[in-house]
DNA sequence: CGTCTAGTTTGACAACTGTCTAAACAGAGT
DNA sequence: ACTCTGTTTAGACAGTTGTCAAACTAGACG
């Protein structure tokens, strides 16, 4: 499956316009990948770094699965564009990538809706 | 699958703070749930309504889908605790729980970071 | 070159998911 | 009570997913 783009879409709250089908199909393969507790922390370990990097032996030593295991949910989460990685000599370092993780966010933003509680 | 229950987890944003292992399988739920096109689209039918709520019927119509379809994404959202419904007379009205989307757009911001931005 | 370590890819398999048809359920109105 | 409409549930089936073990690739270092 070819990686989400650059020019992936960056949408207004959904409480203010409903989306088409082309732009959820693409948004919702970002939210496919945190759908799954193990990415999920994956990311907030990536993430909490704040700017920085890390490596993938740090990840793996977080969880009690295999190498493979976490290699496979890293790739899913770089192919839904929400992190980067690249090698420096014998290690491989991840970082997240802002820009899709601010889309992601803004579109369940309801912060700004002129939504009325309910009873 | 029991819903997820009012008392879900509120967290600071990924970048300020690593998750724990309860509180990313609930919110990994969550995010679950919205990653699939129809019920993304679905949400943002019903978000979009601004605090109203829609009728099933209407949320049929959008699709080429069959009825019994709409109607398990749409148990998916509930259980997720993104929606509630209710019935009135012939018709079933659905409405999205503001609180819910808050807590998971708030993981993802970004924005308050002290990430630096990588070359 | 040979080998060691870090990570990824491949292949397999059980579990889960999205979709449908058919059946059941809930009210409204005869 | 019967029926008609709107909605959910049950069951079935193809396709997808998460996991592991085994094989492979990339670079470092003798």
């Amino acid at each position: 499956m070819p990686a989400i783009p650059d020019t992936s879409p960056c949408c207004p709250p959904l409480v203010d316009e409903a989306l088409t089908d082309e732009t959820a199909a693409t948004l919702a393969r970002g939210f496919k990948a945190l759908g799954d507790p193990v990415r999920l922390r994956l990311l907030s370990l990536i993430a909490s770094r704040a700017g920085d990097e890390v490596c993938v032996c740090e990840l793996t030593d977080a969880f009690t699965l295999t190498g493979p295991t976490i290699s496979h949910h890293l790739k899913v989460l770089r192919e839904a564009g929400l992190i980067d990685c690249q090698r420096r000599g014998t290690w491989v370092y991840y970082w997240i990538v802002p820009a899709r993780l601010a889309a992601l966010s803004q579109l369940l933003d309801v912060s700004g809706a002129t939504a009325t509680a309910r009873p």
